[in-house]
DNA sequence: CAAGAATTTTAGAATCGTTCTAAATAACGA
DNA sequence: TCGTTATTTAGAACGATTCTAAAATTCTTG
């Protein structure tokens, strides 16, 4: 394979990787670079494979779905299910919530300190909750 | 086909049933008897399915799927997408909320008024909330 | 009750997101 | 560099769900 090009961009997504204990194979890198460029986003893992497509990075699907969950797997994404039809995954790894706007399948945060919870039950048998997921459906 | 027997429990399916619009046919009273028969439930088309075939009700999955979807648009039932890889009909229709156990796919009722949410960001736009769903979810 | 119209059921095919397989390739560490 | 381990990949397989179109049932009207 040909020599990787290391800029500034690539260096930050590299450290992410190895930090997470990832091997930074150049489709890791340039999956990350896409995901991890600017704000935070919610993608399907068929929009990440398009966007690779469009930017001329040659990648399996197979791939795609493996980094996905890699990252995921360490903590650098969080999968969110909220229609059966496919997956999201979340850039956004902190508390939050979320808007879904029902026609279009679109997703936005909402700041964990916008959402207070006043009350909430004990879990039954004082089990451990893994995480409170607020979703404020919008029809229109 | 054979004459139908109308017990009480049926009674009340069928009306249920013409109330809501929908024809009673022997597979949605059948169905909407096993659903309906005793406190509230969340369970997959695949669930019910087996559930009739256990009680020798003779219905097909298309059948199956078709009066869940019906059930759900006529405000009969609510659908749940928790988990990307099956949807759950909820016949809580009301106001609720869920616990989900990750490991077992189990999910348990919330009441409403168990839940206090003091603070809740608008709707972008002034958009129509259509639901608030909150899912504690239980890892172990 | 008898048609006829409208709706529902059904088996099986099709769809589609996702996972699996196993062979080729690439990254790592010594 | 070499051996080991991890990753990538094409394509097959999978599983939940939807679709198709023909047969059966339910409802309505006379
Ligand atoms: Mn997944
Ligand atoms: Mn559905
Ligand atoms: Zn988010
Ligand atoms: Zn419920």
């Amino acid at each position: 394979m040909r020599q990787k090009k290391v800029s500034a961009a690539n260096v930050t997504v590299l450290e992410r990787l190895r930090t997470a204990g990832l091997r930074p194979t150049r489709q890791r890198l340039a999956l990350a670079k896409l995901l991890f460029a600017r704000g935070h986003r919610h993608v399907s893992a068929e929009q990440l494979f398009n966007e690779a497509k469009g930017h001329r990075v040659d990648v399996s699907l197979a791939t795609v779905y493996n980094a996905l969950h890699d990252f995921t797997a360490k903590g650098l994404l969080r999968e969110i299910s909220i229609d059966s039809s496919s997956s999201y995954f979340d850039t956004n790894t902190g508390n939050h919530h979320h808007f879904y706007f029902e026609r279009s399948g679109h997703l936005e945060d909402i700041d964990d300190n916008q959402v207070e919870i006043a009350a909430l039950p004990e879990a039954p048998g004082g089990a451990e909750i893994s995480r409170v997921d607020v979703i404020i459906r919008i029809r229109a």
